[in-house]
DNA sequence: TGTGATTACGCAGCCCGTAAGCATG
DNA sequence: CATGCTTACGGGCTGCGTAATCACA
């Protein structure tokens, strides 16, 4: 009997979802359901009767959650207060991406260096594709960045902001535009060459059988901006990349245009990197901001 | 943060030794400090201070102790008290030596079949030395006989029962004899062909340095008091199985007569099979009857 | 030099994650 | 047929026991 084990079994008598459970524990499905097996069988009874479709809490489930919190509060409570922690150390290496880096980065490791000094931190930043495929392949321990369209298996994300995708124009255009709806047919646009921002403006095209008026791609959220400048049409970035721009006065957003769905940006790590300490650190330092916020 | 660890580290705290800990627990030295180590390490700071001849307490391996005992005692509590015990179930294999078939298991397995009536039990009896030989090869479960005069490495012994060794002689050599000790540089000796009454008898001989009337060897107890009865000379045989001889009118102890160390007979087993559950409670059922007496 | 805790090392068992199974709405 | 818990299977890691090592009387 492990107080891991005790963890988790609350956390399924809590959410009484196997699924959701083992992705808030990070671990698999499957180890979840022997953790639980397992338990029922030191424990001689079933904890949990699932009928496929829904899990409820047995009465032996019952009386061995309140032995469980219990059990755990007392761990707790000796390892928290007696204990002082030890100091964390080891190193932490992050990739995020150019958003990440201006919007969510700055005060998630200030905080995090104030409290594990002794942690080596590397950061990278670059494209955002680029700080997931590392993160999938174990390269680095960390990414900020969006969510991708798809999480790939054995890999956690904890969504920390949204952030708008916005349409920007250069100044005249806006100033023209303002009484009416932005009509994508109509005016130029500067596509991403690649990326979320270019599939998000893609699906809404297609979704609302509107054929754009593509003037030239483009690689680099800065980029665009750049071309947007030179009056080559209109853009979509995210409102932050625009927010951190020089061209804030020649480059403005079209308040009267579609509404793309945001970048949920936040972090991104495989399960296997969440053992290391550092990095299960820094992710339950964000988990308790969240909270807090 | 387990059980099994917390039982560990509450016997070392309680005998201050790790060597004898880890026998009684059933554990090697190298397991037990690890074990430790894990624990100090979860925990951050030592819990015993070991000057490589002592064992001590930390101040923090104190608190950790009330700790540990609490906690502990609220698994059993849960354990015992809510859930019944599940069926014990399994099989048993015991060799034992003919001594020990009389002496101790009776009363033993009577208890044991009471409580665990699903195990399968299977008991062979036989020559001390085969008992010991079949559990240290793992062909059985358990041995009960006398504690032979090294234990094997990796094996347990729990004394039961101390059973003397004592001189037996025809009637009429023993009321002729009564008066002086008996002279065994004199009077005949019949002596055992080998085992531990053997070896007994014969560091006694070395030890006094006298040198013995040997008239014959004999193999098997019951053999030896059959020639004793036929004159043929004293013997050594243990206590019990002279109790149980057909012969007790025509054959006596000698009550004047050297003492030689008593046969401790008891429980053997390996450590591997005591993982095994039907084992294990055998072997916790003897303590607790040993507790009790 | 001997006793007793600790490290080195090879091995086995356990647990995890992936993938397939299977029941249910 | 899609969802969600469970079993099958291969691989890595942990933890054991044996044996060598170290430290201290």
């Amino acid at each position: 009997m492990d107080t891991r084990e005790l963890e988790l079994f609350l956390t399924v008598a809590e959410l009484l979802h196997f699924g959701r459970a083992s992705q808030q524990c990070h671990v698999s499905p499957s180890a979840l359901t022997r953790t639980i097996q397992k338990l029922e069988q030191e424990v001689g009874q079933s904890l949990f009767v699932r009928d496929n479709r829904s899990v409820q809490l047995s009465a032996a489930g019952e009386q061995f959650r309140q032995y469980a919190r219990q059990a755990l509060q007392q761990w707790r409570d000796f390892h928290g207060t007696l204990m002082q922690d030890p100091v964390l150390s080891g190193s932490l290496t992050i990739y995020a991406s150019i958003t990440a880096v201006y919007s969510l980065l700055p005060s998630l490791l200030e905080d995090y260096r104030q409290r594990y000094p002794a942690v080596q931190l590397t950061l990278h930043s670059g494209a955002a594709e680029q700080a997931v495929a590392r993160a999938e392949q174990g390269e680095i321990d960390l990414a900020v960045a969006a969510r991708p369209e798809r999480l790939a298996p054995g890999m956690a994300f904890l969504p920390l902001a949204a952030i708008p995708l916005i349409f920007i124009a250069p100044r005249e255009m806006v100033l023209e535009a303002e009484a009416n709806p932005l009509d994508l047919s109509r005016v130029p646009l500067v596509m991403p060459h690649r990326g979320l921002a270019r599939r998000r403006l893609q699906r809404w095209l297609k979704k609302n059988r509107v054929v754009p008026d593509v003037r030239l791609e483009v690689s680099g959220n800065e980029a665009l901006i750049a071309m947007v400048r030179l009056g080559c049409g209109v853009g979509v970035v995210p409102e932050l990349v625009w927010q951190r721009s020089p061209f804030r006065e020649e480059v403005k957003v079209v308040t009267n245009a579609p509404r793309l769905t945001p970048y949920v940006v936040g972090l991104y790590a495989s399960r296997k990197s969440l053992l290391r300490n550092p990095v299960q650190a820094l992710w339950q330092l964000a988990e308790e901001r969240l909270d807090g916020a």
